[in-house]
DNA sequence: CGCTTTAGTGAACACCGTTAGCAAACACTG
DNA sequence: CAGTGTTTGCTAACGGTGTTCACTAAAGCG
């Protein structure tokens, strides 16, 4: 139906026709727009006219490229779900492969880093889904949403066969709970021979904590009452940390051994 | 100015003037359909003409009413604050008085129960604020939000006169993180001569936990990876209670003697 | 060259928030 | 009672939104 069939000239070498090229290249250009007015303007702010307005075109015409407005959003929430895949990878791959303690606080450093950096974004991405359908095929962020978390399950998961923390009685895995945690170590590629389901529970109940300090910071609830949250989300990524037998330094230490980047 | 110097037929006694009456009346009426438009489109299906419309009014007309959709919107979040208040409030006055361990598990379940049941509305009043703008005046609703954690600074102030728990150590509060959990003391309500910080800290990091669980489920975002989220907001609960030193039961036990209410 | 596919436009429909001006209903005063 | 000022709600209008449809112009292909 919608497939492309022309434009065959090179694709034998999987390089793009010119309107492959072209075509990928407005898409990427409504996306940036549209991402622009999302940070700028809040998630209420990005509209499909003013999108097209920028551009120099009309927004019927921003239908050939984007089946609504909902699609938009999602195209755009996937990208940033890569964007912050990327950056927690990157922040990751900043500390030497062996210094497990310092990649997770590395890592989980980013991530609020990030997502005070990118308020809009994270509302979106984290936050209620206000503007769409419930039942909206959001499938394509569905792919960077993993990569993201796969992250954190490899660094995890070197604790856990290093045995760094003790798990907790099995006792307080409750049915129900056992159940829905099998369901999501399954469904999120974090389930393997040598995972306990205790252990799942203590990865979820460590995401929620930092999470929740993350989600009251970027929502800016509590900014009437104080000030800066940083330290509250340090003091969470303290206890967390030490819970799961992982060193904690606080976030000026550029420490020994490592490359001084005083600024 | 806009002060009514009219209508004092019996101003005297405090009785409303007829004219005052049906004028809280329409605004009541105008918030009554804005709250079910709220929770049967979500947040952005709120719109003046739609409830103009389902009052047999034009929009403009309720301008005399409320002076903008943002001023809707805050106006009954301050009413939704004040539900959730009572809410909790409720849930806490139905435990006998001295059994402070079920009270805090009642109210704190009380939170999670009133927020799944009420998700549009958990959404704009403890989600990011996507459609007012970031410098509104909110006031109308701080004193209800302040009401509603009122419950849990009372039921927590009593765990830190009996000693439930041990504070940690005060080398963990750093300068900044002192600083920051004082402003937050002072301007909630939660300073008293008696209270520490290491305590303010313990609170917070308590109200994280569960607040985190609460938005990740409300929020909906595990869906595809876990069907229900209340095992894992009973197992942080659990947590949560046990390290403050409280009693922790399952949610269907309604125990010795209390009045069986089997359903 | 002709033919097909695609990109983009303009007009239109149905919404939205908000402002300005105006007419009727109301409440109080002389 | 009539007179007067306030309150209420309306219409009209402006500018914004998403979306559909019919249509033209261009690009690509054989």
């Amino acid at each position: 139906m919608t497939k492309p069939q022309v434009a065959r000239g090179r694709a034998d070498q999987g390089t793009l026709s010119r309107r492959e090229r072209v075509r990928e290249a407005t898409l990427a250009e409504i996306k940036a727009i549209a991402r622009r007015h999302l940070v700028e303007h809040g998630p209420s702010g990005v509209s499909l006219r003013a999108v097209a307005r920028e551009m120099g075109m009309t927004a019927p015409g921003l239908y050939r490229y984007v089946s609504g407005i909902d699609a938009l959003l999602i195209a755009i929430t996937a990208d940033m779900f890569d964007e912050l895949a990327d950056a927690v990878a990157a922040a990751d791959a900043s500390v030497p492969e062996e210094d497990t303690d310092r990649r997770i606080l590395t890592s989980l450093r980013a991530f609020r880093t990030w997502a005070i950096d990118h308020r809009s974004e994270f509302a979106v991405m984290f936050g209620p889904r206000a503007r769409l359908d419930p039942n909206a095929d959001i499938t394509p962020g569905l792919a960077a949403a993993r990569r993201f978390a796969a992250t954190f399950y490899t660094l995890f998961d070197r604790l856990l066969v290093e045995r760094r923390f003790a798990l907790p009685d099995r006792a307080q895995v409750t049915p129900d709970l056992d159940r829905e945690l099998r369901s999501f170590a399954e469904r999120c590629g974090f389930s393997a021979p040598h995972i306990p389901v205790e252990a799942v529970m203590v990865l979820t109940s460590c995401w929620v904590r930092l999470y929740g300090v993350v989600c009251m910071e970027v929502f800016d609830h509590m900014s009437i009452v104080m000030g800066d949250l940083e330290p509250l989300f340090e003091a969470e990524l303290r206890a967390v940390l030490t819970d799961l037998g992982v060193r904690y330094e606080p976030p000026g230490d550029t420490s020994p051994s490592t490359i001084g980047t005083p600024d």
